[in-house]
DNA sequence: CGTTGTGAAATGATTCACAGCT
DNA sequence: AGCTGTGAATCATTTCACAACG
C-alpha cells in the first residue's frame, strides 16, 4: 500500500462511495466507466474523481476510462476490504439490533463476532442470530474471537467506559453511535455517527433554505 | 437571523455540538464558560470556537468569557431549534424503531408526528407510542399533519421514491440513512447517515494505523 | 475525439497574532 | 491578567487548464 504524502480525509468519504458505485454496476454487468460517469451517479465532478485516484496511482486508460474489476480490486485494497473485520457490538437495544441486522454488514466484509449488554434480561438472548453475552465477559470473549473492532451502541453515559474496556480488550477501532466525544488518546481510531448532530444541521439547512444535499461531513 | 456571507458547512456542524455541551452545563447548574474551556471539552482549539460564533454576531464577554444563557439560546436560534420540527418516518424496521425511540429526540425539539411502513403486517401496529400508517397514505397524512422534516429508513431500493413523494407532499427536508444519493433538485434540503461508509473509512484508519478521532465528515 | 493524469490557480477553512475590553 | 473578536497568514481541498495517450 504504497500512501508517501497523507491522503485528504474527503478522498477516503469518496473512495467508499465510489466502490459502492462500482460495485453496483459490476453486478449489474458493466465493465468500464469513465470519471464523467461516474461522477454524474454520485453527483461529483469527474475532475475530483480523477484526483482521488490520481492519489493511489494510475488504473485509468486515457479514451476509454477506467475498467471495473481492476478498479474495485484496487478500491477494495486501498479501503481494507480486501479481508474481514471482526467486529464486536456492545448495546443490544434496538440500534444495536438494526444495526446487527443490516443486510450488507456482512456482504461488506464485516462480520458481528461478538455481542454485549448491560441488561440481565437481554444476556443469553438471541438477537439475529447473534447470542447477546454480559458486559463481564466482555474482555475474554474479544480477546478470544480476535475482535479488531468495536461498535458502540450504548446511552452517553455509558459509552466512555464501553470504549475504555474494549480498547483494553485489543480493539483497534471504534465506531461511536453515542452523541458524546470518546476519549481514547492514541490508543485506537475513533469513527462517529451522530444522529442528533446530523438531524439538527438538517433543520438549519432548512431553515436556511438551502437546498439540494449537503453531506461532506460527518 | 442575519447571516451576510455564507456559514462554513463545519461551523453549523460544530455549533451543535457547542449546544450540546452548552446544555448539558446549564444543567449542571454553570453558568459561563470560555472557549478555551468548550474547547477543551469537545476536543476544539478555543480559537476555532471564537471564529465560529462570530459569524453570528459577538455573545462574548472579554476577560470573562460567555454566559451559558444567552449562549445557548442563541445557539437555538440560529440551528432552526427554537420550534418544534414535525417528521415523519417512513420504514419502521429495526433502524425505524431505533430512531422513533431514540430518547433525545424529543427532547431537542423534533417530533415525531407520522410514521409509515410499506409492510402490510406492520401497518395498524404501534412502535414507540406511534401508530404505524400505509404508505398509500403518506401524501394526505403528512399534509394534514404539517410535517416538515423526512426520516427515509427504508431499503436502498426504496429510498428514492420515497423521497419523492415526502416531497410531493410538501416536506423540505430528508434525513436520508439508505446507502444511496437521493436526487431532490432545489425542491427540498437532504442530509445524509451513511453508516456503511463510516464504519470502512473506521477501517481504513484502522489499517492505515491512524489513531484519534477524525471526524469532521459525513 | 474522448478521456486520463496532473501541475498551477482558485477557493475554502483553520490557525496565528494581536488589539481591545473588563 | 484573562479572555474575546478579528484581520492576515497558513494550510487544505477543489477546480481549472491542458499535455499526453489510445
Amino acid at each position: 500500500m504504497p500512501v508517501r504524502p497523507s491522503i485528504p480525509g474527503p478522498t477516503i468519504k469518496r473512495l467508499t462511495l465510489y466502490l459502492r458505485e462500482v460495485e453496483r454496476r459490476q453486478m449489474e454487468g458493466q465493465t468500464r466507466i469513465s470519471s464523467g460517469e461516474l461522477g454524474r451517479a454520485l453527483g461529483l465532478t469527474d475532475t475530483q474523481i480523477r484526483k482521488d485516484l490520481s492519489w493511489f496511482g494510475q488504473f485509468g486508460q486515457a479514451g476509454i476510462g477506467y475498467l471495473l474489476d481492476p478498479l474495485s480490486m484496487r478500491l477494495r485494497e486501498i479501503l481494507g476490504k480486501d479481508r474481514i473485520w471482526k467486529t464486536a457490538v456492545v448495546g443490544a437495544g434496538r440500534l444495536g439490533q438494526a444495526i446487527m441486522s443490516y443486510g450488507p454488514f456482512a456482504r461488506e466484509g464485516f462480520e458481528v463476532a461478538a455481542v454485549f449488554d448491560a441488561n440481565p434480561e437481554m444476556v443469553g438472548r438471541e438477537v439475529a442470530g447473534h447470542r447477546i453475552h454480559s458486559m463481564e465477559d466482555l474482555g475474554t470473549v474479544v480477546k478470544e474471537r480476535g475482535v479488531l473492532l468495536g461498535i458502540v451502541s450504548v446511552p452517553r453515559e455509558a459509552a466512555q467506559e464501553v470504549a475504555d474496556r474494549l480498547i483494553d480488550a485489543g480493539v483497534l477501532g471504534l465506531l461511536n453511535f453515542a452523541p458524546v466525544r470518546l476519549e481514547v488518546g492514541d490508543r485506537a481510531s475513533v469513527a462517529s455517527v451522530d444522529f442528533s448532530s446530523r438531524l439538527e444541521r438538517l433543520a438549519f439547512q432548512v431553515s436556511a433554505g438551502l437546498k439540494g444535499s449537503i453531506d461532506g461531513e460527518d
